[in-house]
DNA sequence: TACAAAATACCGGGAAACCAGTAGAAAAAA
DNA sequence: TTTTTTCTACTGGTTTCCCGGTATTTTGTA
């Protein structure tokens, strides 16, 4: 949290140049906010944060090179006490859940007016996590299709649940990743019992519906 | 078309007040346009239009209140020599031939750039249909991906592929329809081979990408 | 540096999936 | 009423998947 006297440096990263110049606009009403750095690669941003301080962060999450999941918490890692808000235009409860489990300190959506966004920007600076009024109703609302809680995977097993995915069977994979096929079933066996799944079959099924594949 | 040396009318319409700054900010330096009216909704636009005159309208063809294409066909039945530029952050082949066929002018991403944004104005303001660059790829080349034909499948045949998606074995279906387990894997193999799968891993994937799932 | 997590690799075995055919009823379409 | 499609069922065989473990090495982080 930031004392209320101090400027807020702010970042923005988004694809979209005309977002960001919305954002911009929008910000510079605010007095409490210093500089606004705008990037449109996720990349970008991330080295930047390395030798440079950032208090709040706009990221969008449908970026086109990175995975926006992956990109948060990277962020987080980089720079554990940054205050990261979701941007996206669209408000799907499983995704939302995602991101906020790897570290994201409130999720807006894309149509919020300049007050929401004012208002969720104070709310987490003040240490709350805020949401624009639609996402809170996502939220809120009992979780008709509840989704069992999502597995977090390494490295090796999203890759090999992505060729799983196309059809290739053990032994081409592991061919295909020079590695023993009895470490790929290893890490298919781990996958399994990551979802829960009994067989390939249940294993895409859950992949595909947590927006996995 | 207009002479060059008269200002154009500008009307904005879209849902997303980030956007709808944005694009003023970006618009503002081209001496060419003269007024930005901004709407966030259709109806608003329409009943506007109806007692001003616009030049060109930016429409996002995403909005909450009414559907895209039929807001464009209204709005040209309002005004036949309006220039409309259908705004949208997908590219989807058939929505685009779709809304340029109800009269749009032109069609643009909002991840495009501000000379982007320029260029495809005066494009349209001269005449042409004017895309963005990726638009532009999407249209020109004939449908990449159009997924392939959709196999058709028998009763019995939707109702095992439900099945196999809920990760049921072939002896728990057997039992499950009382049928010969030998039977049931009949029914598998057609699915394979009507959608050329491999394994569950591709048929599954392929079902969900059609939909079928 | 020490500890946890991830990646690597192995054994043995049973179950299920997949392949290539064939073929007789039943239902739907011509 | 023929013809076609769908549903049913079979033989016989190969491959892959899935399960129960265990264990070493590498990597990352506290």
């Amino acid at each position: 949290m930031l004392e209320t006297n101090e400027k807020i440096i702010l970042a923005i990263v988004d694809d979209h140049p005309v977002v960001i110049e919305g954002l911009k606009t929008l910000l510079k009403q605010e007095p409490n906010i210093a500089v606004v750095n705008s990037f449109t690669r996720g990349k970008e941003f991330v080295s930047f944060l390395r030798t440079n301080e950032v208090d709040v962060v706009l990221l969008d999450i449908m970026l086109p090179d990175v995975n926006g999941i992956d990109l948060c918490k990277e962020i987080k890692q980089v720079a554990p006490d940054i205050i990261v808000l979701a941007l996206s235009n669209q408000a799907e409860r499983s995704i939302i859940l995602q991101i906020l489990q790897n570290g994201a300190n409130g999720y807006l959506l894309k149509n919020a007016s300049a007050e929401e966004l004012i208002r969720c920007l104070n709310e987490a600076l003040s240490g709350e996590l805020a949401f624009s009024k639609e996402v809170k109703e996502m939220i809120t609302r009992p979780g008709v299709n509840e989704l069992k809680k999502i597995p977090t995977l390494t490295k090796r097993e999203k890759q090999i649940l992505q060729l799983v995915a196309e059809g290739k069977t053990t032994p081409v994979m592991a061919k295909e990743l020079n590695l023993s096929p009895l470490t790929v079933d290893t890490h298919r066996r781990n996958l399994l019992q990551k979802f829960e799944a009994r067989n390939v079959a249940e294993l895409i099924m859950a992949a595909v519906q947590h927006k996995m594949l």
